[in-house]
DNA sequence: CTATATTTGCAATATCGTTGCAATTAATTG
DNA sequence: CAATTAATTGCAACGATATTGCAAATATAG
């Protein structure tokens, strides 16, 4: 319950009940969340504009990221220690796993550098992985 | 229009106005195009269920696939020769130029292997790179 | 050309995301 | 610690996006 009060502060966020829960929502789920997920099964019943409001301040402040799917749905991730505001570093492989549907960021494994054609100049990267996970697998 | 046609046949397709229509324009255009793309600059105005119908349709026959992208908007691109229905082979990069606002196919570009933890199995893998493109560095 | 199967468009409905504004809550200052 | 100020929340309303059932229209097969 300290790592969520000490991330805010870092941030230079107001304590408010909202950060203090969907944060620690995050920090205890293993997975990345939707606005849904978090909407549905946080212990206190929040608004959705108060989620998607508290959401959008912690990927400006760098505390979450977003992943890109091909559905339609917005994934959110915690992001590690050395992200700061504006500028995320979450250059990691994004596992999405077809049996359990978690997306499990992959920290270890980082974006490849490619070569691009003439003329285009690359900012950021990302990669998304369909596969099976470790634990699936076993099953 | 030939084109059309022969992908719609191959594909087992009956040919309907909307599936010709539509099937022409992303023949025509060169990025990637969301639903409302094509459901405003379609030269015949179709109702939006059937674009979302026909793009379904198109996508589990493997002639166009689905961007992943971090904002909530699906793109869609025509597919190369070597896609089939239900496996599709679309491992190039996507650039999407920060300008322009383009989604464009590298087809030249494939997305490299990675190592991944023991226990995952990796099946898709797609990336998609942020930047500016040959066009609007020129500006 | 007719019968059958498929596809389309409309209507209704659900979900998703955003904005303005008043009420509430957190931080600041004396 | 009380009072002021600043920030955040929830509500209401709205617009955009996506899905489903069903009847009418169109395509294909014979």
């Amino acid at each position: 319950m300290n790592q969520t009060l000490d991330i805010l502060r870092r941030n230079g966020l107001s304590i408010t009940e909202s950060r203090r829960e969907i944060l620690y929502f995050f920090i205890n789920s293993d997975g990345a969340l939707t606005h849904a997920d978090i909407e549905n099964n946080t212990k206190i019943s929040f608004d959705r504009v108060t989620v998607y409001r508290t959401l959008q301040t912690f990927v400006e402040k760098g505390i979450i990221h977003q992943i890109p799917t091909t559905d339609n749905t917005i994934l959110y991730a915690l992001c590690k220690d050395h992200c700061e505001a504006g500028h995320h570093h979450d250059e990691h492989v994004h596992f999405i796993c077809k049996d359990c549907e978690k997306t499990i960021c992959l920290d270890e494994v980082i974006v490849p550098q490619v070569k691009f054609p003439k003329g285009f100049t690359a900012l950021q990267a990302a990669m998304i992985v369909n596969g099976i996970c470790g634990d699936c697998r076993q099953n």
